[in-house]
DNA sequence: GCAACTGTACTATTTGAGATAGTACAGTTG
DNA sequence: CAACTGTACTATCTCAAATAGTACAGTTGC
């Protein structure tokens, strides 16, 4: 379900929140879905209770899951204003790139064309 | 000339070959243009000199300054194999930052829209 | 020659985030 | 009631990043 480098620059509870993050905004996790409880997790990955923990409650700050002492943690249902949101996001930092792109000297036409052949798949 | 925050979670030497990448790349610096020399540039910043040093040590392992004892370091000239390579990097980091937008659920009318008005300014 | 620069190479130390270890407590479930 | 759950602590370890200080050799301009 997750995938940890512990030799990575990047803290093992932020490349948790990378991908839950991203399964959760997917859509690739249910509604009410429960997540894996912090003890199984942190079995099944080799890290401490502590670290997932961590993750989990940034997540539940962040509003993508809500947890229930006794009960577990669960995905938070999607609201439509969330997935917009996410979407405005995802545009503002493909803005920056093409900006970057454009400044590098890359050719609008080649961009298109990169759109097209993605998008075709 | 250079930007530090010191409370990111960027390391600050990372934070510097950032900056020099990109001016130099993107030919801000001229050919052969001399860099601030460590300990001016350590106590412009107000940061310890070997941390300037480390950056520069590894902008110069990566081929884009070269450092001579006693002058200075400066800004190696740009080949036109380096500028190909720069693009291609970028165009491939454009190629996944288009296919997460397409997994969100944005159309591609709009992702061509978004590339003729940077295009066009 | 010499003072004042330059890059470079060390060692030692401090700092702080991240991760671990262990314990404890309250709520839920079958 | 046993076995789960989340949550909240404190203490400790680890390691990269950063700092502090010193030293040496090459370059430059006076």
């Amino acid at each position: 379900m997750f995938v940890i480098d512990p030799r990575s620059k990047k803290p093992i509870y932020e490349q948790l929140l990378d991908q839950l993050r991203w399964q959760i905004t997917m859509g690739f996790l249910e509604p009410d879905e429960p997540l894996p409880s912090v003890r199984n997790l942190s079995m099944e990955l080799g890290i401490n209770p502590n670290t997932i923990q961590k993750a989990y409650r940034q997540m539940e700050q962040e509003g993508l899951i809500y947890s229930r002492p006794g009960r577990g943690s669960f995905v938070t249902p999607a609201t439509g204003e969330q997935r917009q949101k996410q979407r405005e996001s995802q545009l503002s930092l493909l803005q920056g790139e093409i900006r970057k792109a454009k400044e590098m000297g890359i050719s609008g036409e080649s961009l298109e064309k990169l759109v097209e052949e993605i998008y075709g798949e």
